[in-house]
RNA sequence: GGAGAAGUCGCCUAGCCUGGUCGAGGGCGCGCGACUGGAAAUCGCGUAAACCCCAAAAGGGUUUCGAGAGUUCGAAUCUCUCCUUCUCCGCCA
């Protein structure tokens, strides 16, 4: 959500980045919130002089009884109602002009970063770096789920049967393993100085309207019947929620979080629901990583953020690498976005793990998340969000990439703390 | 789930019965200053937000006492609806 004042001021700026995310039927709403501005301002005016009128009068009508002034201060009262019509009228159109503006604001996109390039869709998006070799070994990758049957590690028959199409029973070595890598991810985390946090996994529809559009409400979010409350799509919703309406003291910054949560998603509209496995599923755990900085800060703690997950995975013998989201496919919320991506040795293709999102103050001013600053008065935070891991997705690269050729996995030395001193798990 | 109480300016609290002198008093915290060799203590001053008008500053104005609606010339204060929180009891990891 862009400061309708940079709007008023920098119409060219703001038409030019819809030209180029490739939204053209979103021009016109550029100078129409224009003229509905000024007419709301005007409006907004002659309401308040009309409005400081009325409140000088009654006060003197306070004073005219206090003295026992019975017909000044019936004459008041009629000055007062000769233009009780006018500021009704002028009241409702305040608000349904307001209404309109903030519509039209939602949905005329952030203005993105001069580096993000330009391109229509997904299939424009930029790879910006590999990090480590993408190896194929000599001998056949086999699909995850049949790595993790071979080590009796997943069970998504009888999870079909109390759960249906889209959930998992994890077993044995590979539920381990998926709580070694969240454990591993934890403290990674925290070495590199963010706070730990378990959230709330369930929030309220207040929040849930805050943090993300109807549109993406009906196609994510599990509602609970006769609650208001929803399950959490990812961690971010309960811990970007948890500064609505706040204002932070600018000693108090940067805040710099990492929190643990299961994430629940309807999955409406994805066709990839229908992949057999655990590539994308209705329930899976994510850790996560949130920032609220000041805007002089942020594009630090982007490049920041998205070197953890990669130094993350690198860590665990993975090769990766970052691919920039061009102009087109970036949403509208976000100034400059990432993924990062896992080598597929099975597919010879790197596949999304994690996403790295800086959404510069938007987020903060639909949210009014504020920094108090002596100097500067209060202003708007800048938010930035970010995967650390999210299994059982991450163990499909995992697997895939510490495969031995007779089925064995091996365990890089930074998990084996977690997997109680194991550097193999064996097929049995 | 049952019963009761409450939501006021960063935090705590006064005001509500008896509507105007309340955008709102006090304390804590915080900022500046005085005192001090320095500090503590003490004293003095200051200390909510959003928006509009103004080229800007200065200044002026509007709105906000959980949310919404109503009564009134005028609502923190009266009426109604909703939301939330807390306490006790019950049940339960």
């Amino acid at each position: 959500m862009l400061d309708i004042k940079f709007l008023r001021t920098n119409p060219e700026i703001v038409k030019t980045n819809i030209k180029n995310k490739f939204q053209d039927d979103k021009l016109p709403l550029v100078d129409e919130v224009i003229a509905l501005d000024k007419e709301f301002r005007e409006c907004k005016t002659r309401a308040e002089y009309l409005r400081s009128q009325r409140n000088t009068i009654s006060k003197k009508i306070g004073f005219f009884m206090a003295q026992g002034q019975k017909d000044e201060a019936e004459k008041a009262k009629a000055e007062v109602a000769s233009m009780a019509d006018e500021l009704e009228q002028l009241s409702s159109k305040e608000t349904e002009l307001e209404e309109k503006i903030r519509k039209i604001m939602l949905v005329i996109p952030n203005i993105i970063d001069p580096s993000v390039p330009i391109g229509k869709d997904d299939s424009e998006n930029v790879e910006i770096e590999k990090f480590g070799d993408p190896f194929v070994p000599s001998f056949e990758i086999p699909y995850h789920v049949d790595i993790m049957e071979k080590l009796n590690g997943i069970d998504l028959d009888s999870a079909r049967k109390t759960s249906g199409n889209g959930f998992y029973y994890l077993k044995g070595d590979i539920a381990r393993l998926h709580s070694a890598i969240l454990s591993y991810a934890r403290d990674f985390m925290i070495d590199r100085g963010f706070t730990y946090y378990i959230p709330p996994f369930m929030i309220r529809s207040a929040v849930v309207n805050g943090v993300m559009s109807f549109a993406e409400m009906e196609n994510m979010m599990y509602k609970i019947e006769g609650e208001d409350l929803y399950l959490i799509g990812t961690s971010e919703h309960s811990m970007i929620g948890k500064f609505i309406d706040t204002i932070i003291d600018e000693d108090d910054l940067p805040q710099t979080l990492t929190s643990y949560s299961p994430c629940f998603r309807k999955e409406v509209g994805a066709h990839g629901i229908e992949e057999r496995g655990v590539y994308r599923i209705h329930q899976f755990e994510k850790q996560e990583m949130i920032v609220v900085c000041k805007p002089e800060d942020s594009m630090d703690w982007y490049n920041k953020l998205w070197q953890n997950s990669v130094d993350f995975f690198r860590s665990l013998d993975i090769p990766v690498r970052t691919l920039e989201c061009c102009s087109g496919d970036l949403a509208d919320l976000k100034v400059k976005s990432c993924d990062v991506e896992a080598w597929s040795p099975r597919q010879k293709k790197y596949f999304e793990v994690g996403s790295c999102s800086t959404l510069g103050d938007a987020q903060a001013r639909r949210l009014g998340i504020r920094i108090k600053s002596k100097e500067k008065g209060n202003y708007f935070a800048h938010t930035l969000n970010n995967t650390v891991v999210a299994p059982p997705r991450m163990l499909i690269a995992f697997l895939e990439n510490n495969l031995n050729e007779d089925g064995s996995i091996r365990i890089p030395e930074p998990l084996r703390m977690y997997m109680g001193g194991k550097s193999l798990i064996e097929v049995k």
